[in-house]
DNA sequence: GTGAAAGCGCTAACAG
DNA sequence: CTGTTAGCGCTTTCAC
């Protein structure tokens, strides 16, 4: 923003007004090799580079490093609430190491090679990854071929590549527990799309939680993806099979979750009176629906940091150990979710049993 | 995908294994210049690309040419649920015709002259902004320096700038005419910050919608921003103010909106029985809190395409004549919105007045 | 239709 | 500490 600069003005021009050669100009303005300046010519540099407006062409300095000081993430929906803090905590990081991040929304799986293929054809540095899918041929393919990638959200089961995600298992056995504990014992669980590692996590970790304490499912439905509409007809599915409803449904996600509560509230079923229901990533405003949705909380700008952190340590030379990090998820409480109303026709009963 | 290709493979080696000259080679995989070559010779290169795994080095071909087919993006906050459909829509225009974009989340606006500086050092062909400020120094700067740009959500008051922005007027008299054909009077307004292009354009759509009514706004209170607690304390200042308790209310946006529910349930009093609350961008699961909102909805993932359109038919010189397009946003009835109830100690009129 | 040659702006040996 | 030199990979005149 200083004074009206004209256009392209290079290194060489810099080093002309300077009175120096250009790679003394270069150093100079190299943080990294400044100390080899002296002091004073370091001074008339400066002033030259301030005084012509000059900018340098980080498209040149590519060329020759081949370093763009540029990353690329990978996003199934960017309209979907969980990676906008996501893709804020890797920008932030990004800012904060002078990288810039090319976002890219992957809606098919099946556009991912060519868009990867783009991306290393502009010379991206890393690449952090928040679609893959179980046995996702891209994973090895960029393993195979060294390239910097960290995943995000969703972990590499073939452990491959660096991850940094949400424990899941944790997760639902903190739903699980907290309907447990309320007196639930029939609890159903809308799974995510078993296609990616999350559905399937989240699913083994609701079984597994439940058979801790010698206890099966009271059904699983498994959603064709993690939206809304899905939800509802997994829910429809669900509340179709034959047996005793469920007492309680864990859902894999906040949006399943309200689909679900479209399609009790259209069969006239209450929230939480004839059914208690979690979700899972607390979104915004699932706090302000009705009723408020008992949910999961994750750290999600706190992933996208460490993924972006990680990756830049790799590209910069300094490879960590860990390869898998996993944070914790904490549980919200609200009023989607409590006791089950007693059996009928058998009296009131306390909360005792 | 294809093959263990090992690393950098350039045009020269594609030159070599097909037997013909680099530029030759340059030209077969140009699709502009392809027609100066013979077929045959055609098959040969792309066989030779093809087998050896080239991937054209973009750093290279910038530094050439002075284009990187790369745009940046500058929004203030990726994670107000206005900005990802947004950027949804410049992405796909931008994948669709080869370009890939630089996303910045410009938290302070103190921080987008150096940022703006990096993303030109980059050598990005062209800026999509989204963080328009009123008196924004950065819009002259970019005008003066003809950097090619492009303004969504937020418009150029000045003008210099080619802008995408919905209409705010347009807006408002389709929430206030609702409410005054459900019989309110007594109208006052959230209103966004004054420092933004949206906060005054509402605002002042609000104050038309009603004097051509020949009626005068039942108070305005300024949000300090589009938040949730913004909302709510405006509205506290607002219910605060001496005078007769507006009937309806029309806000700035969603959020404010919802901060004035809290408000509002907090001193006792119901939306809509007794205060009719509208909002503006139809942010996702505002259809589902309590009473489910009246609001605006804007066609968001259209803004963003239409910007990156115009900035890349700008970038490769097919300028356009309009230098402002405002697209229409529409009414969206909910329960948040009724008429106003009888006036108390009078009897219980009918719907009649 | 194809080859030759120059050079985009910068960095990194290698002298001195 | 600073200058010299070469060249990153690609595109684009200019010849032929």
């Amino acid at each position: 923003m200083t004074g009206p600069t004209p256009s392209t003005v290079t290194i060489r021009d810099v080093a002309q007004a300077a009175g120096v050669h250009v790679s003394t100009v270069s150093r100079a303005l190299n943080p990294a090799k400044r100390g080899l300046i002296s002091e004073e010519v370091l001074q008339v540099v400066e002033a030259a580079a301030q005084r012509l407006g000059y900018r340098p062409n980080r498209a040149a300095s590519a060329l020759r490093t081949g370093r763009t000081h540029t990353i690329g993430v990978l996003v199934p929906d960017i309209t979907n609430p969980v990676f906008p803090p996501i893709l804020q905590g890797i920008e932030a990081s990004a800012a904060a190491r002078g990288y810039f991040v090319f976002v890219a929304n992957v809606a098919d799986p099946a556009l991912a090679p060519p868009i990867v293929e783009r991306m290393l054809a502009q010379q991206v540095d890393g690449l952090v990854n928040a679609i893959a899918r179980r046995d996702d041929p891209l994973l090895p393919y960029l393993a195979r071929m060294g390239i910097h990638a960290v995943l995000v959200n969703r972990a590499d089961e073939s452990g491959q590549l660096p991850a940094v995600v949400s424990d899941d298992r944790l997760a639902m056995k903190l739903a699980v527990e907290h309907l447990l504990s309320l007196g639930h014992r029939r609890i159903a669980h809308l799974a995510g799309p078993q296609g990616v590692p999350t559905g399937v996590g989240r699913r083994q970790g609701f079984e597994q939680a439940l058979r801790d304490h010698d206890l099966a499912p009271a059904g699983v439905v498994e959603c064709e993806s993690y939206s809304r509409e899905a939800g509802r007809m997994a829910m429809r599915k669900l509340l179709a099979a034959p047996g005793r409803r469920p007492q309680a449904l864990v859902c894999c996600n906040d949006l399943v979750a309200l689909g679900a509560y479209d399609e009790l509230r259209s069969q006239g079923l209450k929230v939480p009176q004839d059914m208690s229901v979690t979700g899972h990533n607390d979104m915004p405003l699932v706090d302000m629906v009705e009723p408020p949705l008992t949910t999961i909380r994750l750290p999600h700008r706190e992933l996208g940091w460490r993924a972006a952190e990680m990756l830049f340590d790799e590209i910069e030379g300094r490879s960590l150990s860990a390869s898998t990090v996993v944070l914790r998820p904490e549980l919200v409480v609200r009023a989607s979710t409590q006791a089950p109303a007693a059996p009928p026709a058998r009296g009131r009963a306390g909360s005792g049993q």
